[in-house]
DNA sequence: ACATTAAGTGATT
DNA sequence: AATCACTTAATGT
C-alpha cells in the first residue's frame, strides 16, 4: 500500500485511490541502477523523495547527463517507451536515496483517459523536459565550457538546496563530457575571482556566486 | 609508513 | 579545449 499523502495536492481523488491500490513503493539505495539502456520499461516511477540520474551512455564509454528527477516528479523518458513498449534509450541510476512509486505501465492508458489530472500530469512533465533539452541545446551550441559549469554548479546547489556541493572535479567532467583537468582549471579560475571555494571532493559556493545572477 | 585517489599545473597540439 | 606528464595534497590501510 502506497502512501499518497504528499501527492494529494496534485492528483483527484479517485486517482489517490488507485495508486493505492495499484502502485509499490520501494526504496532504493545510492548507486542503485532502476533501468538499464536497452532494458524495455515495465513501470513508470514517480519519485517520492531522493533523487534519480538520468543519462545517455554513449559508444565510446562515456557518459552525457540528460537531466534529475526530483521528488514529485516522474520521468519524460519513460513516458514515451511505455506507449509502445519500445526499449529504453537510457540508463537511470539513483543518485541519492530514494522513495519511489511504481506503477505498472499498462495502467498508463486508462489513468490518461480517465483522470484530469495524471494527463496534465504527463503534460506538465514532458513539457517541462522539452523546454529543459531547449535550453541544454542552447547552451551546447553557443555557450562556452565555462558558463555551462556556472549553470551546471548552480543548479546543484539549487536542487540539493545547499551551498556546499559534495561532488569531485572528475564527476563533473564526466556529466559535462570533458576532462577532469579542463574542470580542475576552470574551477580554480572562478574560486580567484572568488566565487567560491574549493576543497577535496566539496566546492564551497559563495554569496557572490549568486549574486547578480539571473534567477532562472 | 605506504598506497591510493583527488586536485593543481606547465607544456604541447 | 583536450591531452600528457608530472607534482602536490588529502585520505585510507
Amino acid at each position: 500500500m502506497a502512501d499518497t499523502t504528499l501527492l494529494s495536492g496534485i492528483f483527484e481523488p479517485g486517482l489517490l485511490h488507485e495508486l493505492e491500490a495499484h502502485a509499490l513503493k520501494k526504496t532504493f539505495e545510492e548507486g542503485t541502477v532502476l533501468l538499464h539502456a536497452g532494458q524495455s520499461v515495465t513501470h513508470i516511477p514517480l519519485i517520492l523523495s531522493g533523487v534519480v540520474k538520468i543519462f545517455r551512455t554513449e559508444p565510446d564509454g562515456r557518459e552525457l547527463l540528460l537531466y534529475y528527477v526530483n521528488p514529485l516528479e516522474s520521468c519524460a523518458m519513460t513516458f514515451t517507451c511505455c506507449m509502445q513498449e519500445v526499449p529504453s534509450e537510457i540508463t537511470a541510476i539513483v543518485e541519492e536515496r530514494a522513495e519511489v512509486l511504481l506503477i505498472p505501465i499498462d495502467l498508463m492508458d486508462q489513468w490518461i483517459m480517465k483522470f484530469r489530472s495524471w494527463k496534465s500530469f504527463v503534460m506538465k512533465t514532458m513539457r517541462y523536459r522539452f523546454n529543459e533539452m531547449l535550453r541544454t541545446i542552447d547552451q551546447l551550441a553557443f555557450q562556452r565550457l565555462d558558463e555551462r559549469l556556472i549553470v551546471y554548479l548552480g543548479e546543484k546547489s539549487r536542487t540539493s538546496g545547499s551551498a556546499l556541493l559534495h561532488v569531485s572535479h572528475e564527476q563533473i567532467a564526466a556529466e559535462l563530457a570533458t576532462s577532469r583537468v579542463v574542470i580542475s582549471r576552470l574551477l580554480k579560475k572562478l574560486e580567484q575571482e572568488g566565487l567560491l571555494l574549493l576543497y577535496r571532493n566539496e566546492i564551497k559556493l559563495l554569496s557572490t556566486f549568486f549574486d547578480d545572477r539571473d534567477p532562472v
